[in-house]
DNA sequence: ATATAGAATGAATCGACCG
DNA sequence: CCGGTCGATTCATTCTATA
């Protein structure tokens, strides 16, 4: 091999685009103007919550609302929550590649109000995911449930965008090879992640832990792939794309954030090509026409196949069809017919004998998917 | 004690209703008018999750899953359905006490809406509670994570509304003295507590689990207290409540559901009243004036009394009030002000000598509270 | 009768690709 | 955009049939 490759090179390079792995300061809606439509694969998004206002949330004509808490203008907070809300959805949903996802973490103070949006914009809701914190505040009142837990919205851009990424397999393998659940159990950022300013003190105060971050940028995102905070914060997000081989693009408004994130996001180690090479399974690999197991010789024509109970029989023909009962079709379509099943996977399901065992003809597949790969690999 | 009582008397007998323990049938709303308003203390509501199913699903052995498609959970869109629950919430929030709390059940597919309009209607969320299912489905297809959860909104009426039920030691007692947290397991409903037809199909296709329903009303209702279910359906909540001592009220459009919740209802025997006895914390216990202490003899005007650590000291006054340098007030103002606090428990801050040793005047609170006791307790 | 294996089932928004 | 075809995909529990 005589391509030169360059150092930390991405498996998959993005663009060469001015914003990549940057953070664009400003608000959040006026700095992504910056980005091009589809830009982005992935969103993760921690939303401010206080729906207090406290001068940080802005009326659609930009006049500030004033924090007060009668019911009224408690009813205007949420009326101003939901402008504040659907202004950086849409923002976010321009940048957003058509199979492209978003994250938007919340607790029950906001997360209804970002879900309502969420739908009412035509995103479709895939999961919503628990966080559970192993360390949870304690409710110092006794008058509720102690709040243990934080809820993510995973939604694609449109109903119909169904080549959005999910790393299937490698979330299994995660989970001791279960499906991987909606409840995931952390602990909440604290020790030498957390950041400090010089007199000791947090530096943000919703700091989020880097493993949930990396769970949900390796279940949704793939190497190379860009991944936008618009409420980037303490950089949790681009540190942690950063360190999985992905690009990162933030928006902060503050610079104080954005000093500590640039600096923390510096110090941060990307890992090799071979640690973040991710769990596929089946679906990755090259498909195989049934016929060519014929053709390469591993399977004769009119070999006599059977399920793995010898309750069927089918005839292997030439052409890569398999005959039964007077009928003749492929693989998958005699499974289904002799088993009167709408549908089957004939490479599972019927199988050759050899040395007085039966095996699955997937196993021939495998072979001719070895003699596939080029000679160095 | 001459007074007879009548076997099964509930502890806080609610007024004699037609409506109380029975079922009403009719639409949610049309039905909720014949009550009056203020008349229950707790809702539960399972309303339809607006599904949104559209091809049929097969498990990867090609069975059929049963999927909940029943007309009730057909809505044209969002909108409709937000409609729908703002019409019901409405109703549901009339019935409803000052002092009560609604709780509401759902899944991502309707969660977001109706946690927006209860917000939007005015009650107060208190904590979204998750229900982690230890046996959820699976995700067939692999292309999300296992929907393992569905998420509870638990509300008081007003944000002012502070009297509201939540027993507290009773939720920490039952959680190994830890705080209950919000995020609860249990398995689904199945096996003999599932309902069946004489065919041996599952009466209704989304039956909950009574251990679910006992932890919301152990946690938000007292013994006597009335549980509205505006969505009744096989009637696990009357169950429970029937079980736990609490009247119910459902609301229920089906005769098929009504026939079966009245049946099941009909087999619950309660449980008694030792059993139902709730492990109360120190706020629910009877109230006890300081000068109640003097005058009962147990600390002498003129005791001096001190902190633990013997920093600060101040006299007791006849009147229940403590004088130290120069000023004078209750335990609690003294035991602030000596401290430089806002706010401070006297009494556990402030301690007497008996024995050579400190002990906090809560321990004469303590026997008083023994003394208030019946003989026969 | 008891043990074991196989079947059934639960609030589910559950493809990709080619022509 | 539609239709046809390939072929990928499940966990905990309970119930039922068989040995």
């Amino acid at each position: 091999m005589s391509v030169v490759r360059k150092v930390n090179e991405l498996p998959q390079a993005a663009p060469q685009s001015s914003w990549l792995d940057t953070i664009l300061k400003g608000d959040c809606v006026a700095a992504l103007e910056r980005l091009p439509d589809y830009s982005v694969d992935v969103i993760f998004a921690d939303p401010p919550y206080n729906l207090q206002l406290e001068g940080d949330l802005h009326r659609p004509d930009q006049s500030k609302v004033d924090a007060v808490d009668d019911h009224w203008d408690q009813f205007e907070s949420f009326q101003a929550y939901d402008a504040f809300t659907r202004a950086w959805l849409l923002a976010c949903r321009r940048v957003l590649k058509p199979n492209g996802t978003i994250w938007v973490i919340g607790s029950y103070h906001n997360i209804f109000r970002v879900g309502t949006s969420l739908q009412d914009l035509g995103f479709w809701v895939l999961n919503d995911v628990i966080w559970r914190k192993t360390n949870p505040m304690p409710n110092f009142r006794g008058r509720r449930f102690q709040n243990a837990h934080e809820t993510m919205i995973w939604a694609s851009r449109d109903q119909k965008a169904k080549g959005y990424t999910f790393n299937y397999e490698a979330m299994k393998a995660a989970n001791d090879d279960l499906q991987m659940r909606s409840d995931w159990l952390f602990p909440i950022c604290t020790g030498h992640e957390r950041l400090k300013d010089e007199n000791g003190d947090k530096v943000h105060p919703t700091q989020k832990p880097e493993a949930l971050l990396a769970r949900v940028l390796m279940a949704s995102t793939k190497p190379g792939d860009v991944v936008l905070d618009p409420f980037f914060g303490s950089g949790t997000t681009g540190a942690v794309a950063k360190r999985l081989g992905r690009h990162f693009v933030g928006v902060e408004r503050e610079q104080a954030y954005i000093d500590a994130a640039t600096a923390r996001i510096a110090a941060v180690e990307p890992l090799g090509k071979a640690e973040l090479t991710v769990m596929t399974g089946k679906r990755a690999e090259p498909r195989v026409a049934f016929v060519s197991v014929i053709e390469s010789g591993l399977l004769r024509p009119g070999t006599v196949l059977s399920d793995a109970r010898r309750r069927h029989a089918a005839i292997v023909r030439a052409d890569g069809t398999l005959a039964a009962n007077g009928d003749a079709g492929s693989i998958h379509r005699m499974g289904a017919r002799v088993q009167g099943l709408d549908a089957c996977n004939g490479w599972t399901f019927w199988h050759y004998e050899e040395a007085g065992s039966l095996k699955p003809i997937d196993e021939l597949r495998r072979q001719i998917r070895q003699q596939m790969l080029p000679a160095g690999a």
